[in-house]
DNA sequence: TATTGTTATACTCTATAACTATA
DNA sequence: TATAGTTATAGAGTATAACAATA
């Protein structure tokens, strides 16, 4: 439609092995603070805002409800999350992070952001703060608009 | 150690679900055209440059010498690349794309680069020359490099 | 009957190791 | 013996479906 530069590859085949990297540099960070991929991205949303369902939780980072109760499990048992059932609905259980998971959450947090910054200092400022921008921007968009019309749609 | 902007979030957080959209986005594209990932990015990587072993096939678009075999097998039944054993060294197979091959990646891509085109058009001018600028920089980082000291390595 | 959390089963990918044919 | 390609086996990760407790 607009500019194709030539020389462009497609988004995802760049995106992709550049996350793959990025989860790697990520994975000694996390074994060494003893959370999970997933344990981290679980803190990551349970801090600020404490969740009412496994649920609600499960959906918010891009998870399935059964796949994260593993995990919560072992948040639990080493102290970084509780899960007390809500006395309203036994049904529920309500989810909150703990003052060592929200150290945890900070520290593995600061050592991914050093490694994410030394990378991030190879690209000239102008640039850099852009990617981040539109990075952001990318990132926030639903589904469906980046899936677009192809979709069959159960 | 730069600057963190206050609410900044992991790379990789941001990144992996849009990656997942991306390919999500990409393969209704594929499946109308008859080829798998796997087989798109063997086009893409047999496209102007034939190779000479599976091997460094496999290992130029991040795969396991023993995955892309299935992938080989049905380009090669569907004609969209040849498989020619080596007269010189009859253990290794010349890999290259055909006339049809090409047909068809082109036809993928052009409907995938639409598909970008209408994301990225949504972003000021700037911002998106710089975001794929820098977005070509970090994805041709080799692995070592993103990873850093952490990695046990075998 | 519907819903929350859980468990159990199956399926997909991927990684590792064994096998063949050439060298 | 070493290497290219192939096949077979096993493991990790994920999705789907059945289940128990509560509403």
């Amino acid at each position: 439609m607009t500019d194709h530069e030539g020389e462009r590859r497609d988004l995802a085949a760049m995106l992709q092995p550049l996350v793959r990297n990025l989860i790697a540099a990520e994975l000694p960070v996390l074994a060494a603070h003893g959370v999970s991929m997933w344990g981290y991205a679980v803190l990551n949303a349970l801090d600020g805002e404490p969740m009412r369902t496994q649920a609600a939780l499960a959906q918010s980072i891009g998870a399935d409800k059964t796949r994260i109760i593993g995990t919560l499990d072992e948040l639990q048992e080493a102290g970084l999350i509780e899960r007390t059932p809500d006395p309203d609905d036994r049904r529920v259980r309500l989810l909150a992070i703990t003052a060592k998971g929200r150290r945890v959450r900070r520290a593995v947090q600061s050592a991914i952001w050093a490694n994410e910054d030394r990378l991030l200092a190879a690209i000239p400022e102008p640039d850099r703060a852009a990617f981040l921008r539109v990075t952001r921007t990318l990132s926030a968009l639903p589904r469906e608009e980046i899936v677009g019309s192809h979709e069959p749609k159960a």
